[in-house]
DNA sequence: ATTTCAATTCAACGAGTGTTGAAGTGAATT
DNA sequence: AATTCACTTCAACACTCGTTGAATTGAAAT
């Protein structure tokens, strides 16, 4: 992964709305939910939803699939684990065990 | 972690610079670097990394010391760690190995 | 004390972002 | 085929962010 994707990335998650968005989808998990029931749960209006739903996309955390007349939201796990990696990549200089918590976060993913 | 302080993290590293500057400074660990050295590294002008690293100081992620006459900048390595387990937080309805490399980074983190 | 070095702060400008309300698509129902 | 439902796209506005150059602070050396 490069600098650019990655601070599209994080840009994406930069915003109270679309990190709560993107928590609930991360806890959903692969089935995903529909941007009406987002809307509802979430309690944002249709449009700006889907505004903010078209950022995930774009930056490549979330992706669309269309379920009868609904459009279904589901999280890329790959690209997540891939862009949390790349924040920690390498860290402490090879000495993970200085960085505690992190160093178990830090293995290098695929996607 | 409440969003409005994961959203101004994520803000923070949602740009290039900032990107490699938070990298750089996670690769080197708690020693940290000076302004000047990360300036000549990453090839930034002193006022806008001046600028960079005041950004990811206010939201936690780094900070500084001085050192004779230069300041010295480096991760909080908790807060980072906090930072990125709440994003992945719960993951696939407490499903973790549905989320495969993800799973691994998704432990509660303390700070 | 004065000079030099390291880094920050300030003001100002251009560029990008988020929200809103209205209009438009595309799919299912009647 | 007309209507309804789910959602998206569009245009416009205010607002925020990032960069630049100049001035300033703070610490060490002479």
């Amino acid at each position: 992964m490069d600098d650019r994707t990655a601070a599209e990335r994080f840009s994406a998650l930069a915003h109270p709305t679309r990190l709560r968005l993107f928590r609930r989808l991360m806890q959903t998990g692969p089935d995903g939910l529909a941007a009406g029931v987002l809307a509802e749960a979430l309690q944002v209006a249709p449009n700006n939803l889907s505004a903010h739903l078209n950022t995930l996309s774009q930056a490549g955390l979330i992706e669309a699939r269309r379920e009868g007349r609904s459009r279904i939201y589901a999280v890329r796990i790959g690209a997540t684990a891939a862009t949390v990696g790349f924040l920690v990549d390498e860290c402490c200089q090879g000495h993970p065990e200085v960085c505690g918590v992190v160093a178990r976060r830090a293995e290098p993913a695929g996607v």
